[in-house]
RNA sequence: GGCCCGUUGGUCAAGUGGUCUAAGACACCGGCCUUUCACGCCGGUAACAGGGGUUCGAAUCCCCUACGGGUCACCA
């Protein structure tokens, strides 16, 4: 069987797109599980719109992600160049050979022309489309066209009476009437090939095999198949997977809030949790499992369990599994990962003394089980880093109960004599002081911990006041002292 | 508007003519665990868009309607 070859073919006018990263996860999926190439190619033909710092971002977004590469702009490959405005050449002679072949033509219609066309045909209550004014212009006008300096662009001949058939691996077969499509350019008078046009010569000449890519270019494909037969070429597999709605099942965009890929990462999602969440949009493995991991993923995926119908982003499912991964992600890599939320927020130096590493790392162990992702980190860090609390109403509620000045002063007192706060001794004073002032643990508990965290909720107090340390405590509990 | 795609619980979805009085997950609700919360565990509420066919039998096949979406550029 022939290698599977796949590609993931941005063009760099923004951030990697979370639709545009799960279209790249899917094609790295069904090539890693056959055994084939993924390669990246940058569409970059608007010279307008395009820009380095997206293609980058792109990249940077998808290696955060871990979907690598085998062929692309930056690491090279057989059939480079990559980026589709090194590759100018290589469309020119396809479209000699479609201008002799009669496939193509030369149109010197101005943007006012054919502006004023459309007007007309939607007047009338026709489809807007290019009618084929300049399909038979003899050598003569276009010399007198040229002469007058017009630069022409150079249009397909859509064939008339032909059905165009989209064989395709998740939507099944797709038929489209060639009459409904008007005569599309293929070379802009700027003499840069247009999308249609430069999809097809590249997806032919690196010798890609299936074309998986978003719904969106669905009605697209005719125009590119096409293209194909004027040229003789084969075909390859098309498989067009439903697009990702937002809230309203209107296509994601920037309203819907976040849709890019590093919005996510700056948020405090981890890749793999993306990634499993991504996956799961649009796809389904065959059994219950929901966990995957990037190695997983490419054992089960397979284009047949992709649903047509388009996903809603359900963001409470991506905080399901982001604080999942965050569970069972070793502390180390967590409080790594992490820190930077508490620098950015002023909580803890740039540069961070062995100490504060430590300290970092004991207040992620601890949050560990409370967080859905990483910056929530400094909503809690007040708990760990404030002189003083603000009580919530409840704590304040607790706090004029009669035991607590007895209890307040009594801890503190211990907590001095204390000649270190670990987890185990502040568990051994918490208790004792149960017994010694013959009360229920509530009792004890409550108070204490809204005296020192300001809250009636909470990770164990044992847990967390070695963490925030004497003095600190001390100046929390005074107050309530007797 | 033309063309195209889609429609199973609030959301992601399994389901490819009988095993569907329709799986699982998120969210929600309840219980357990726990000094509290979170985590974890157990349980519950909740769906085949509507109407016609075809068939002994339809969530599954066909048609129509409704709704949603995509696309109609010298953007990709």
């Amino acid at each position: 069987m022939e290698k599977v070859r796949v590609r993931f073919a941005p063009s760099p006018t923004g951030p990697l797109h979370i639709g545009g990263a799960r279209s790249a996860l899917f094609n790295y999926l069904f090539a890693k599980k056959l055994g084939g190439q993924f390669i990246l190619r940058i569409e970059d033909t608007d010279l307008e719109r395009s820009s380095c710092a997206s293609e980058k971002n792109i990249l940077d977004s998808l290696r955060w992600l871990g979907i690598e590469w085998d062929e692309g702009p930056d690491v090279g490959g057989p059939y480079a160049p990559y980026r589709q405005t090194e590759r100018l050449e290589s469309y020119q002679s396809y479209v000699n050979r479609m201008m002799k072949t009669g496939h193509c033509y030369y149109c010197f219609c101005s943007e006012e022309e054919l502006e004023q066309e459309r007007q007309e045909l939607m007047a009338k209550g026709e489809l807007p489309r290019y009618l084929g004014k300049c399909r038979s212009l003899t050598p003569e006008e276009q010399a007198r066209l040229r002469a007058l300096g017009r630069q022409p662009v150079v249009r397909f001949r859509v064939p008339p009476g032909q059905t165009v058939v989209v064989d395709d691996l998740v939507r099944g077969q797709v038929l489209f009437e060639s009459d409904g499509i008007g005569d599309f350019v293929v070379v802009k008078s700027d003499s840069i090939p247009t999308y249609n046009f430069a999809v097809v010569i590249d997806d032919l000449t690196m010798g890609i095999t299936h074309i998986i890519r978003a719904e969106e270019h669905l009605s697209n494909t005719p125009r590119q198949i096409l293209v194909y037969q004027a040229l003789g070429a084969p075909l390859p597999q098309f498989a067009h997977i439903s697009l990702i709605l937002g809230k309203d099942r209107s296509k994601m965009s920037k309203r819907h809030g976040a849709t890019s890929v590093m919005q996510y990462r700056e948020m405090g999602y981890l890749p793999e949790a993306l990634v499993n969440f991504l996956a799961l949009l649009g796809w389904a493995p065959e059994g219950e499992q929901e966990i995957f991991s990037l190695e997983e993923l490419i054992q089960e995926f397979s284009l047949d369990r992709v649903a047509k119908n388009p996903a809603v982003f359900d963001m409470d499912k991506l905080h399901w599994i982001n604080g999942h991964y965050i569970r069972h992600t070793p502390v180390e890599r967590l409080t790594q990962l992490g820190t930077p939320y508490l620098q950015k927020a002023g909580y803890l130096p740039q540069t961070l003394t062995t100490a504060e590493e430590d300290l970092a790392c004991r207040i992620f162990r601890v949050l560990q089980s409370y967080l859905t992702c990483l910056s929530q980190v400094v909503d809690y860090a007040p708990l760990f880093f404030a002189d003083t609390v603000d009580q919530s109403p409840e704590a304040q509620e607790v706090l004029a109960e009669a035991q607590v000045p007895a209890v307040v002063d009594l801890l503190t007192r211990k907590l001095n004599e204390a000649p270190e706060l670990t987890p185990e001794v502040v568990k051994g004073i918490l208790k004792s002081i149960t017994k010694e002032l013959k009360l229920g643990g509530r009792q004890v508990f409550l108070p204490v911990r809204a005296a020192v965290t300001g809250q009636v909720h909470g990770p164990e107090l044992h847990d967390i006041i070695p963490i925030i340390g004497r003095e600190r405590v001390f100046s929390r509990l005074a107050r309530f002292g007797g």
